[in-house]
DNA sequence: CTGTTAGCGCCTTCAG
DNA sequence: CTGAAGGCGCTAACAG
């Protein structure tokens, strides 16, 4: 049909006037006289013209207003993960209030990461993922743009936003041991970028790279020592944080330790596959056995029982990793405050 | 810091090569001696050059590599409404696959969206929503990019998406029939888009302009016509398809209907809210009220009791748009099979 | 292999 | 209010 898009240029001529003008005419409307601008628009009518091409527009305003979101998963994470999706709707929210998109970029395919990240049309980047994160952060600053990493530590002068995860892990650990529990277990995210799952001992519980992972370990210690518990005698098994590792290493761990009346789980997605092993085995939650949470996913208001959890302000983060980048990229670090969330998972032990 | 942004030619000059030879070391290095490249590489770093530009490269190659995904709600519509986010899952396979990106525009705020559509950087659109998708389809239309409607007719020459709506509604009553049920009631998505809900009498039912809801009526109309029901008597109840909307919509029916013994709900967000309606009321389900869906989310098969419903393939709808797209845009119109998909939601009238 | 050149489509001075 | 001109940053085509 159309053997060659019609530009501004064609509009112009065909309309007699310049191509400033007919630009105008597009863009500022109000600076061209109103015979003038029916006349152009009426050619530009004619002449099937689709309107100013964004990429031009682009290559000289230079901004796009959208944001882009790198995640190390495949794009389908955006819309699996309980957890991502609260980010997503507080970003999303904050990207409505100014108008801004929003783009979801993979990093999954290392061989194809760098050039998503290198060449994807964003003002900026937020990287919110743990496993890779190092890597990512180093694309995104390569950009130039800015760039707020979330729940990762990104050195150099970059903003972060992230929780109190010590602070958090320390608080459910105090919980249980409130409760008059002695004898725990853990269910961990994962400790490093290898790849490894199932039991952790000392020397990998102290090798722990990712920080959120690592500083929820310090809470659960500091709450243990406190109480006089040395940490190396409880049971940890590392997890993949979706459904099928998560159960996986719901039983390794409820193999491991059959004498722990609390388990201790740092993410509600691994707490609720651990509820329904626990089912599974015939183990009453919570007379038998305590479990608590972390995150406090809208999925964890609605197990049954009702997940006891830690709760941070998920789309609060979305909203201000958003707001960070929408406002311009000034570099700042932030953290938020979590608190405990009582519910029904929690509760003193049988045999106390 | 940085005065202003280094660029291809700065580099190009300083390392003493031409433009055209700089470009080459980044974007198809294979072509450059090694020597050379090196010491291109060596001055891009010193002069803190972060790589092509993708503005520049795109206004070039016209390629954005991303597909917009429009819809008339908020973004957070995107990662909340469940079967929303089981189609992106399956559009972002498809992207996925081809190393695409994902672009989500919202069309919520009217005073922008226009903006929003002829302005956003991708190779195609996909119309996503029925509210106002007439519209959007002009808006998406008028950018002269491939697009793709799902679930709306989008007139001339666009490709579409849709799955068996009359069909699906048909086996849904008949299946309840089958069961011995006469007295129905229906839970209905928007007729048009004047925002009205509540009860529907026979003007506004033949009023109906959004196709899916229209078909669906007329499905559920061919199978009582063939049990001698006239639709006119069957209580009929318009309700937004959000859990708010759909929970003051299952209110209003079950009012409206005591006598009936079935509700067929159009969608199973919609179904699901009234399961809890009716739960709150006291009304059994199945044995006082069966209840059917439509849609198959994944919460259709983790209510309680687990929802009798239609099937139809979400994901699968999200990876044909997808690569409709990624295609090139040829103009295709898919219809996509339903299923019957019989859980616990249904059974005999108790008092048949 | 490398250098030169000519745009991609648009917007924005800067004169008139 | 309008016209002319330059350049945003890059790459493809072609000539050496």
């Amino acid at each position: 049909m159309s053997a060659k898009a019609v530009k501004l240029a064609d509009v112009a001529k065909a309309a007699g006037v310049s191509q400033g003008t007919a630009s105008n005419v597009f863009s500022r409307p109000e600076l061209v006289r109103a015979e003038v601008r029916a006349r152009v628009e009426e050619t530009a009518r004619q002449l099937g013209y689709r309107g100013p091409d964004p990429r031009g527009r682009l290559l000289r305003a230079g901004k796009v207003n959208a944001i882009g979101v790198v995640v190390s998963d495949d794009l389908t994470y955006f819309f699996n993960d309980p957890f991502n999706r609260e980010f997503m709707i507080g970003l999303a929210s904050a990207c409505d209030e100014r108008g801004a998109g929003v783009s979801l970029i993979s990093a999954a395919n290392r061989a194809t990461a760098a050039w998503s990240v290198e060449t994807a049309l964003v003002d900026g980047f937020i990287v919110q993922c743990m496993e890779d994160g190092d890597r990512l952060v180093e694309l995104a600053r390569k950009r130039g743009l800015p760039f707020v990493a979330c729940d990762i530590d990104p050195g150099g002068e970059a903003s972060s936003i992230r929780i109190d995860d010590r602070g958090g892990a320390r608080m459910a650990a105090e919980h249980l041991l409130a409760l008059g529990h002695r004898r725990f277990a853990i269910l961990s995210l994962e400790l490093r970028n290898d790849g490894r799952v199932g039991l952790v001992d000392r020397a990998r519980r102290v090798s722990a790279e990712y920080a959120g992972t690592r500083d929820r370990l310090l809470g659960y210690g500091d709450a243990f020592a406190k109480a006089g518990i040395d940490i190396d005698t409880v049971a940890i098994v590392e997890a993949f944080n979706d459904p099928a590792g998560a159960a996986e290493g719901a039983a390794a761990l409820l193999d491991a330790a059959r004498d722990a009346t609390a388990v201790l789980a740092m993410s509600d997605v691994a707490a609720i596959a651990l509820l329904a092993e626990a089912k599974r085995r015939g183990i009453a939650v919570p007379q038998q056995l305590s479990v608590i949470g972390f995150d406090d996913v809208p999925e964890a208001a609605a197990s049954s029982p009702r997940l006891t959890t830690i709760r941070q302000p998920i789309r609060e983060k979305g909203r201000r990793a958003g707001a960070l980048i929408l406002a311009g990229g000034e570099t700042r670090h932030e953290l938020l405050p979590v608190q405990l969330i009582v519910r029904g998972t929690t509760a003193a032990p049988f045999a106390a």
